[in-house]
RNA sequence: GCCGCCAUAGCUCAGUCGGUAGAGCGGCUGAUUUGUAAUCAGCAGGUCGGGAGUUCGAUUCUCUCUGGCGGCUCCA
């Protein structure tokens, strides 16, 4: 090969080699490893991700993608989309493919076409497999912007994003068979490398900013062998069986009737729940200096003129006249909390005041939208509005990041922070917001908490810390949240006076640490799959005779353990050990505890805790102390 | 709210090519008195989500309303 015509590519192990100029990207990682580049689905030219027949043009860096890598995961997805575009077209001719990206866990592709059927799927899902048998190749081409016009004359969706391009870059397709999709790629080889692509389901996609119709989501999953999909869609049935839905009926904690959509219904055993965390959130009020308040549930619509939610959230409120006059049912306490506030002169000796509400909120959620516990119309928040001087910000909003750690890895949740900022409509001034978020990212850097940035999302009164949890299914749910409000005080014109004898405007933050009960439980139920820590269960021992016999001293030990605060029951002696035994890890009750003859001479109890398979002997007075130190601690596991 | 799907006993589900229904679990009663994940038997329980239409006849077909599920949008 002549000097002129080669080039040396590095690889990532730092090994260098001469090619002839236009080798394809995957014979120059074969030849360096082949062990290293069987599973590469593309590979990685000076950073950027080409096809592997991609042709090296000059002297650059080469590094294989996989499967594990994010931008190697996007590939395999992205090209999943392509196939099922490819199918839909083959299913239903004069289909309009708009677009198909990957998402954080699947992909989807956004479909002009009538509105789809279940049949519409099959008809998708065999032509997909029919393709993958064939391992149609993915083949690049670039064109002119005429002949990309031209080629996709009659899909509007495309010629727009064909004049978005980059003017300089050449426009590049992809051919798959018979079909042809605009895109930048890079895609797998062929669509045999397709076979862990699955089509979960379609939707409607309601188009923003346009009256048009809606378009056609398919969403799908893409793995790179058919095992690891069935190993996903395994994980996905078990996630299934743990639905907070479910545990609501089965361990009879709340449920919902058809005349009351999206409002609770919260049993005798949910409420020792709810209690619970009302107990353990009250406890960190009174480390930190709270007090609570309660103000109505219903105000007139002069207050939410006042306070903004006539304006921006009236479509969300219930709605009642009296006596001609319209009253609005509270979507969120802050109107009650300011004018408490405002009840009397303020002194900034007052400040930080730290006025929490545990009220029912009601929000007229859109009916498709509600869902279980998580997205209920009535529920209440452990919420706090604390009126600040500019300068004690900042401490507020740390000291509150740590209560949110600490309270959520109680639960052992994993939780993600996102940091969102000012939206395109706002009040108040550019000023003011550019201070508030800079106290709440320097929070976050200073005590290097990782966090998304929301760019845009913020509330139309500030910029706020928004903590996500996800459900057993990975649906993101947002509970706790930090705001920092500068417009709220204006509106109601809240005051304090200072040292200086002036009166001063104080900041507002609006902060929940576990969001509101009903969500945080529904999370937390698909956590851990119905088995609440001995602290949060409603029932926390129940106590097994052996025979009607040992009934006398399994009553008196229930009545020892609900002296000390234990919650107990006694489970009478006509059914078998065994059977009882199920029944109460069924129930995910903590701690069972069986009475027989041995136990009742010696005064013991043989202990069964949950999910455990043996047994521990302990006397009496040693398991009501273990239990009750266990519950005092909150501790996880029983 | 939008698109699609679904709705049979308290729960999970079967069934009726149109002739008003069945199982398991749960509940109740009785027998059993059991040593750590299901003892046995009997009984009760359903205007087959509501309304309208087609039909001699509708749980079954059609329309509509309500509710639920999966997404979209929105949010604690």
């Amino acid at each position: 090969m002549s000097e002129l015509d080669a080039i040396r590519v590095r690889f990532p192990d730092g090994a260098e080699e001469a090619f002839p100029k236009s080798t394809p990207a995957g014979s120059a990682l074969q030849r360096w490893n082949a062990e290293a580049s069987k599973s590469a689905l593309a590979a990685s030219w000076d950073g950027v991700p080409v096809d592997l027949a991609f042709p090296l043009p000059s002297d650059g860096d080469l590094a294989p993608l996989t499967f594990e890598d994010r931008a190697g995961r996007d590939i395999l997805e992205h090209s999943s989309a392509h196939l099922v575009a490819k199918g839909l077209v083959e299913s239903i001719p004069g289909a309009l493919p708009t677009h198909g990206p990957p998402t954080e866990e699947g992909f989807f592709y956004d479909f002009d076409v009538r509105p789809l059927t279940p049949s519409d799927l099959d008809s998708v899902r065999a032509a997909m497999d029919r393709s993958v048998r064939a391992r149609e190749p993915f083949v690049r081409r670039e064109l002119s912007r005429l002949d990309a016009e031209i080629l996709f004359a009659n899909n509007p969706y495309k010629l727009r994003y064909i004049a978005e391009a980059p003017p300089d870059e050449p426009v590049s397709v992809y051919d798959t068979g018979t079909f042809t999709d605009l895109c930048r790629g890079p895609h797998v080889p062929n669509t045999g490398w397709l076979e862990g692509v699955h089509v979960l389901g379609f939707s409607a996609i309601t188009q923003e900013d346009s009256g048009a119709a809606p378009l056609q989501r398919i969403r799908g999953v893409g793995f790179p062998t058919r095992a690891q999909l069935d190993q996903y869609l395994k994980m996905r049935t078990e996630a299934e069986a743990r639905d907070h839905r479910i545990f609501g009926t089965k361990l009879d904690l709340f449920s919902f009737e058809d005349a009351a959509p999206g409002f609770p219904f919260w049993h005798p055993r949910g409420m020792v729940v709810i209690h619970e965390l009302e107990k353990f959130v009250r406890e960190h009020l009174d480390e930190a200096g709270y007090e609570e308040i309660r103000t109505p549930l219903l105000f007139a619509q002069s207050v939410y003129e006042t306070s903004g939610h006539w304006e921006h959230y009236r479509e969300n409120m219930f709605l009642t006249v009296v006596e001609g006059r319209t009253f609005g049912w509270k979507p969120m306490n802050c109107p009650g909390s300011m004018l408490i506030f405002r009840s009397r002169a303020r002194s900034y000796r007052e400040l930080p005041m730290r006025l929490a509400e545990f009220a029912p909120l009601h929000r007229n959620e859109a009916s498709g939208t509600l869902h279980g516990l998580t997205r209920v119309r009535e529920f209440i928040q452990d919420d706090a509005h604390i009126f600040l001087a500019e300068d004690q910000v900042e401490a507020e909003v740390r000291t509150l990041l740590a209560w949110i750690a600490r309270a959520f890895a109680t639960f052992r949740l994993e939780w993600n922070v996102e940091l969102s900022t000012r939206p395109a409509h706002f009040l108040g001034e550019k000023e003011t917001w550019d201070r508030a978020e800079a106290i709440l990212e320097h929070v976050l850097k200073s005590t290097q908490t990782k966090y998304r940035l929301a760019p845009g999302e913020g509330a139309f009164y500030g910029p706020k810390i928004d903590i996500h949890i996800r459900d057993s299914l990975g649906r993101s749910w947002q509970t706790g949240t930090i705001q920092v409000d500068y417009q709220i005080p204006i509106r109601f014109d809240l005051e304090y006076q200072g040292p200086d004898g002036q009166l001063h405007r104080p900041v507002v933050v609006h902060r929940t640490i576990l969001g509101s009960w009903e969500r945080f439980l529904g999370v937390l139920l698909e956590h851990v799959a119905g088995r609440l820590p001995p602290w949060l269960a409603p029932i926390q021992v129940r106590v097994l005779p052996v025979t009607d016999r040992h009934s006398g001293a399994s009553i008196g030990l229930v009545e020892e353990l609900r002296a000390a605060r234990v919650r107990s029951e006694l489970a009478g002696a006509d059914e078998s050990i065994a059977k009882r035994v199920r029944t109460a890890e069924v129930d995910r009750v903590p701690w069972v505890v069986v009475l027989g003859d041995k136990e009742v001479a010696e005064g013991s109890v043989s202990l069964r805790v949950r999910g455990a398979r043996e047994t521990r002997s302990y006397s009496r007075a040693e398991f009501i102390s273990y239990a009750t130190d266990r519950v005092r601690r909150r501790e996880f596991d029983p």
